[in-house]
DNA sequence: TATTATTTTTAGTCTTATCTAAATTTATAT
DNA sequence: ATATAAATTTAGATAAGACTAAAAATAATA
């Protein structure tokens, strides 16, 4: 059975490989979970020994068969507790995260089947992410973000990078959600700015660093 | 900030103190963690340097007033995630205790008041113990049980002892449940057993020891 | 290519929560 | 009252997971 720890490990390394291709870098890994690089080695090493990890000494680390399946159980669990928390308590998106961070390490299968039963099979997340299914089937995730459209391009908005309150509590203060039509009026080259439409209101302004981080489905 | 292992230690003590007076012994507590005395006497002696226990070597130990508030959050927050599996997801009452126990040690005031609202602020569990609300307060528990009744007696099931999935399922196929009138029609002293009449059904025999696990209320 | 810088690993320490075995205290029974 | 039994505590060991500091390997640069 696995540790809180080693669920932990192996959802970031599977976060870290469907951003990259190749193998990731222990420093990533410890940037990510707020630890120390010495700490990523010793729990890489122990991941790799149990089978759900292929290492190779200073070349990084990638997710055996095995131990992606496991990842995708803790992201499944993960994301249907942020619906709970979102569509049944009533939790505004931003506050969601921490407390699946802890909920997804709950185990018993058949709690979260009867949970993903209860909410109706829900194919995304709060923040728009795909949901594995019972047999870790799960759909791609976006790739295109508001960042790549030019002046006169129309979107939808269909997923927010779910890691940071201060984005979500921004796009709340917008009126940017999930499904929210955005066109492109203008880019500004020299700061790297957005000038956007929010369903079809008067223009705003959206830095590159917030264009980044919204997915978007082109219109 | 209590760890899953302090918060279980304290919710132990608490059960044991509710149900004995006077000090609670270093092995009635490794037996009902099932963990070895040595290890009571060490998170003991941890306990009582948080202020959350007091201990006399040798003589036992006792919550404070801290300790008592503390184990009544996880006790509040075991009974209403097992409320929210029972009537939510549609568990059986057997099923959710060992579900509860990971359940319980979620970090998140928020959670649980937003769970209780949810739940329509239930005043008991599936098992029929009482459910502390926000501010610890907790209605006394059930004390009379059906081995004290006397042919004739009528009265109505409130509380099942929630620790043995044995005895709840066994309950189910005798169709007794919460809220259940059962009247005592016989009692024989050879073996302590009890013929009780189910619904006014047919009479059924009920040992002892199963009779001393169902909390009633005499009619 | 040689040198420096960065990344990664190893070695050794710390904390929490266990355990076993031994020592100590308290309870029980002659 | 004394001896024995039971309960409890202490001492010392172990395992997981984290850390710091030092060593080793790889990458970048002159
Ligand atoms: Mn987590
Ligand atoms: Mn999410
Ligand atoms: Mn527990
Ligand atoms: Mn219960």
């Amino acid at each position: 059975m696995l540790t809180q720890s080693e669920e932990n490990y192996l959802k970031c390394i599977y976060h870290l490989s469907s951003k990259s291709n190749g193998a990731i870098n222990t420093n990533a890994i410890a940037d990510s979970l707020e630890t120390k690089a010495a700490s990523v080695t010793d729990m890489i090493q122990k991941l790799a020994n149990k089978g759900l990890a292929s290492y190779v000494k200073y070349k990084g680390v990638n997710l055996t068969n095995k131990g992606e399946k496991e990842a995708l159980k803790v992201v499944r669990k993960h994301r249907l507790w942020e619906v709970f928390l979102v569509k049944e308590l009533g939790f505004n998106w931003d506050k969601v995260h921490d407390i699946a961070e802890q909920l997804e390490h709950i185990k018993s299968t058949t709690l979260i089947d009867k949970l993903d039963k209860f909410l109706a099979y829900p194919k995304f997340d709060p923040h728009g992410d795909p949901i594995p299914d019972a047999n870790g089937e799960i759909a791609p995730n976006p790739t295109t973000t508001l960042s790549i459209l030019k002046p006169g391009d129309v979107c939808t908005v269909i997923c927010a990078k779910d890691t940071s309150s201060d984005l979500l509590l921004f796009l709340d203060r917008i009126n940017i959600s999930l499904g929210t039509q955005l066109e492109v009026v203008d880019y500004l080259e020299f700061d790297g700015s957005y000038s956007v439409k929010v369903d079809n209101g008067n223009p705003i302004t959206l830095s590159t660093k917030v264009a980044e981080n919204i997915f978007i489905d082109k219109l």
